[in-house]
DNA sequence: AAGTGGTCTAGACCACTCT
DNA sequence: GAGTGGTCTAGACCACTTC
């Protein structure tokens, strides 16, 4: 990511536990040792670490030490604000977007409560079906602010529009808030989704916010029940 | 929670925004002035505020300073590692728990390969459904390892087994994978369920460990399809 | 008593925003 | 240029675990 001395060491640390070299259960060095390996003061260790906790690959106990996670349990397919492009390759299989609807609208009361627009704000939307192994299995409904994303075009959206908004357009993505329910499938759900018989589909709603705390993007990605998986790495207390 | 500085600094503001005394969308004093009206340092001062960022209550931004964000976005229902009873107060609607299997038992292979327990490790099971508003819409079926957990009684099954952890035997429950299915109905479910005729169910998967990093509970949380919600605050990044 | 992580300090320099 | 948050430092004291 970036050039910080505590993320570098952040980096440095979680590819050695992805690779095996800091093993699963034993120690790592102490704060005071690391901070003399990377030539640093102990609070910029401490930053690391911390890093490393919050995101599962060690746990950190007083008066002993940190000790090295299960790295397994890093299958974290949908947590966080991941993308479907990563999401496949995360995988390994072959995939296929197919964009059914792409354009510019003037909001709806439904978008304009989801996306606190006005009225004249105008609103891209880009209705995509996912395919995973042959099977339709996710349909992604995407509204983004115009204001927000000036330009959108349907070669973007068949391949990813997360890497474009923030690699060309340089956005901020910076914090989500997402929903989970179930509900029962509609129309549109049958007309591009290989559902067989089934009678619900999961919801998932996204309000995603950029680097200013503004919002920019409505998403529902609607997941066939059978195929829809969640992970999450949760601390308590914070 | 604790007496730290910077924990009485955070829930100090985390009120304040909560309250509304600190106005949603307005920036909150600087860094520096907050080190001056609290009598601390400014890294203090930074910790709570990265605490505040982490839960959502505001956004920093660079150059510029940090704004409350709508508390609005704070209905954490199942988000984080809540118990069922914190969320029968939030919702603040009439709730009860009937206990319908309480015991000890030898793990079978399912439950040792949760549990990573040995064929001897003994395991407490408390299968519990939960009624709101007078359906019952939760089946919990609860497995502590004994050597964790070295008595447990029906009674304390009937309340809340997470403050008699936490707060008798001084637990220290430290984090927890989850994981979110809809799988088929079981004929449990439709036993103990007031399950109309929903055909599937959501399956909450919880792991969790103690401070020290031991596996020591498997639960499954199983709601019915249309009074599942699950909300989530995620940061990009971390 | 020695070693560990947890907290806190008083400074410093940087990149960024706003004027 | 002034103010902001982001990073980093070199120390200090504490509570905890282990011996």
């Amino acid at each position: 990511m970036k050039t910080n001395k505590f993320m570098a060491i952040y980096q440095d640390l979680s590819g050695k536990i992805k690779s095996g070299e800091l093993q699963r259960n034993s120690t790592i060095p102490s704060e005071h040792e690391l901070a003399e390996i990377y030539g640093t003061s102990r609070e910029t260790i401490r930053k690391a670490l911390t890093l490393l906790a919050q995101n599962g690959f060690i746990q950190k106990i007083k008066g002993k030490g940190s000790i090295v996670l299960d790295v397994e349990k890093l299958n974290f397919p949908v947590s966080g604000l991941v993308s479907f492009k990563e999401l496949a390759q995360n995988l390994g299989k072959p995939s296929r977007t197919t964009v059914h609807k792409f354009g510019l609208l003037q909001p709806d009361r439904f978008l304009m409560s989801q996306l606190q627009a006005g009225s004249k704000d105008e609103i891209w939307e880009v209705i995509r079906s996912r395919e995973i192994d042959g099977e339709k299995i996710i349909l992604d409904k995407d509204y983004f602010l115009k204001k927000s994303v000036p330009l959108l075009t349907k070669e973007i959206a068949e391949n990813s529009i997360y890497e474009y908004l923030e690699k060309t357009l340089h956005l901020k993505i910076s914090f989500a808030k997402k929903e989970i329910v179930v509900e029962d499938c509609t129309e549109e759900d049958k007309l591009y989704l290989d559902l067989e018989n089934f009678q619900h589909i999961v919801v998932v709603r996204n309000y995603v916010y950029l680097d200013d705390a503004t919002l920019f993007e409505y998403t529902e990605s609607r997941h066939r029940l059978d195929k829809f998986r969640f992970v999450d790495f949760a601390r308590r207390g914070h």
